[in-house]
Formats: C-alpha cells, sequence, structure tokens
DNA sequence: TCTTTTTTGAGAGTCACTACCAATTGATGT
DNA sequence: ACATCAATTGGTAGTGACTCTCAAAAAAGA
C-alpha cells in the first residue's frame, strides 16, 4: 500500500524510523499555527484574524509564522497533491489518452483524500474559504496554474509534444477549470454529494466539446 | 458606426457635445495616473514603482489615486470589456450554438481592439504584465471569472438553464482558460502572430474535446 | 561538556490600503 | 457677479502583511 497520506502526517511515517527531535519539532509548530489558523478563521473570519493573533494563538513569534508559510494564504493552501498527482500520472500506461489518465488519476487521488474524515472536513474547510476569500482564491488558482504546467510537462513527454505546446497549456488550463467548477459547485451547492461524481460531470462537459 | 471605443476616450464622444468640466478633469486625471502608471512600470517594474511614486509622477495625492482605482492592480486591469462582449453576445442569433456565438463575440472585440494601434498597444502592455507579475494575474483572473459569470447568465437564459448551472459554469471557465492561455502564448511566444488565430486554435482544441 | 549549526524572537522599516477631516473647486440659482 | 451647495481633493493617522537583520536559545555532534 502507498503513501496515501497526503495532508499533514497522522501516522509517523513508519519508512523514516525516528527522525531528529528538530524534525519533529518542525512538523509540530507547523501543525499548531495552520490549526490556530484553521480554528480562528471558522470563528472571526480570515480578514478579520491578523496574522499576530495566529501566532499568539499557536503560541509562537509572528515571525515564525512567516518563516514556515510565505503567505497568510499559505497557511490555507498546501500544494502536497502535486507530487502525489505526478506521480500517479507518470504511472499511466502509455498510449492511454491524455483526458483519461487525468480523470483516472483524479479519481484516485480523490478518493483516498474524501475517504478519510479528517483529510475530507480539511478539504471542505479549504475549499469554503477558497469560495469565500478573494485573496485565498487567487492563490488557489496560482496554485492550479502551477500543477498544470507539473502535470502538462508529462502530458507533453507522452504525445510529444513540449511543454509550452498551446494545445497542451489548453487542455491543462480546461482540465483544471473545470475541476475547480466542479468543486465550487461541490461546497456551495452539494456538499452531500459525491465530489467525484462532479468532476466527471465537468470532465464529460469537456469531452462533448463544450456542446451544452 | 456603434461606438467601438472600449478604452481611454481619445474622441471627445460626440454623442454628448459637451461634458461639465468636473467630468472632463476626472477623466483628465484617471488617464493621468492610468499613463504614469505604465510608464513607470515599464521602466522600473511593477513591484519597485510604490502607488505613492505614482501619485507624484501624476501630480495627484496618494488618496486620489485609491479613490480612482481601489487597488494597484486595478490601474493596470479594467474590465471595460465586459459590457461590449455582453451586448454582442445578446445580438447573436436565438438558436446558435453557444461556443460558436462566444467565437463571434471574441471575433468582433479582438478585430476592433487589435486594428487600433493605441488600443493594441496597451492591450500588449497590459497582457506583458499579466504574464510577468503574480498579483496582477491573480487580479486577471479574478476579473475572468467576473466576466465568465455575466456571459454566463446570458447562455444560460438562452439555453434554458439557470446561471449556476454545472454545465453552464464549466463552459465559460473552459472558454477563459483557453483565452487566457492564447492571450499568454501571444504575448510571450507570437507577439506578431494574429490574436485571433491563436484563439480560434485554441477553441478549436475545445470543441474537439480536449483530444489532443 | 564544549563547539557548531539551526531555529527562534524581537525590532525597525516598507508598502498597500482605509477612515476621516479640512480645504479647494466646480455647479447652480439669484 | 455673488453666495450657496455639492463634489473633489489633499493630508494625517492608522492597520496589517510582509521583509531584513541580529542576537538569544536550542538542538546536533564531537
Amino acid at each position: 500500500m502507498p503513501d496515501n497520506d497526503v495532508m499533514s502526517p497522522r501516522t509517523p511515517d513508519a519508512t523514516a524510523p525516528r527522525a531528529g527531535l528538530r524534525e519533529r519539532k518542525k512538523i509540530q509548530t507547523r501543525l499548531a499555527i495552520r490549526e490556530s489558523a484553521f480554528r480562528l478563521f471558522a470563528e472571526h473570519g480570515y480578514d478579520a484574524t491578523p496574522v499576530d493573533r495566529i501566532a499568539a494563538d499557536a503560541d509562537v513569534s509572528p515571525s515564525t509564522v512567516f518563516r514556515y508559510f510565505p503567505t497568510k494564504e499559505d497557511i490555507v493552501l498546501t500544494d502536497e497533491y502535486d507530487d502525489v498527482m505526478a506521480d500517479k500520472l507518470r504511472a499511466r500506461p502509455e498510449g492511454e489518452a491524455p483526458l483519461v489518465s487525468v480523470r483516472m488519476v483524479l479519481h484516485e487521488l480523490f478518493s483516498t483524500v474524501l475517504n478519510d474524515p479528517a483529510q475530507r472536513a480539511e478539504l471542505v474547510l479549504r475549499e469554503q474559504l477558497v469560495r469565500d476569500v478573494p485573496a485565498i482564491r487567487a492563490r488557489a488558482h496560482e496554485s492550479f496554474s502551477l500543477t498544470g504546467r507539473l502535470l502538462g510537462g508529462i502530458i507533453a513527454s507522452r504525445t510529444g509534444r513540449t511543454a509550452d505546446a498551446l494545445e497542451v497549456r489548453v487542455f491543462t488550463a480546461a482540465v483544471f477549470a473545470a475541476i475547480h467548477e466542479a468543486t465550487m459547485f461541490w461546497v456551495e451547492k452539494a456538499p452531500d454529494e459525491d465530489l467525484l461524481v462532479l468532476i466527471d460531470r465537468s470532465l464529460r462537459i469537456l469531452t462533448r466539446g463544450l456542446a451544452i
């Protein structure tokens, strides 16, 4: 069974029997900051929660917060999914159509995330913030297009193109736009439905050439 | 001939023979700020140009700059295209496929913009900033999704759906993602080519169901 | 235990942006 | 031309997200 724990390390990671005290403290601090932040955001709202208060709540100095997270938005948005997705995509069979490959990767990724209650709860919280806070939404877009470039590179090499070919870029941009809309639809309209069903619906719209 | 001058008012607008002095000064101030900003951005870079310096260069107070433009990014990004696009889209024939309608609207809009040297130059400058400055790119995305919602509403009413239907949202998101990629490809790879050709290429990828 | 390296906290500074108030300036009626 | 009213402007004092720097504290390693 592969390591699917893309979120915060809940299990101590059996592969590295015992990291040094320094490493453990770093992980602990990072987690403390994020937990304080999420709780305070839920309680008082994102804009009404200064970084200083998060720092105080997590018992670290403001400087430390910015050492762990380059911006306030990054406390919410982690790009821990990127490498997992890239690995899974590379593992898909050679001749498979790119859109099918991406769909399968998304299924693999999201089914594990959504099945873990803790990860699912964190995903919901994060996407609610993406929906509500412009600054976070903006950052999420940026993060998406970063991930898109990563996956685009893989798809390019599989279809004999360069990563910056227009076809590849439009492909990834459209796919991520569809995923984003599916996710937004999920958190604001149908939080109890299966996100994967919504993603499939969205991707199928693309497959049909946007003939709505 | 309709009023296609979506950018700054170069022609004094014959329909309103003579606006008050107040109006004229406002337009003048707005333009002065934008011109100072664009020049300073090109000279020293966006991040290295504080709003105070723009204000000083345009001979207004910093407060005035923020009165005219809610954020520094908004000095660069105007959403003057929105209403024009909406009007043109509403003018398309009833039964036309949405993707075709949008394509025609884009042709109408961009052919007028690209043919006016001043507007074309401004478009290039703006898109270069979109490419280079994360803050502006983020804002451009936001602006795009705003426009997308506007057009989505029109498309929804034409296809007998609600504006927040998943199909409509995925449609507009994918289309604007494609336009954005085409524009980015244009400014960074082929600034001498015809932008409309690139947009058509991008839209055709969507039409083909992303079968790249 | 002693030394080296990493991590932390604290202080000062920059910059985007907001709220507010007083002074200026254009519009309007007589 | 003049007085009055409304809109526009400039200045001042904040807030909050970040950056830089440096000395104190804490962990790693010998």
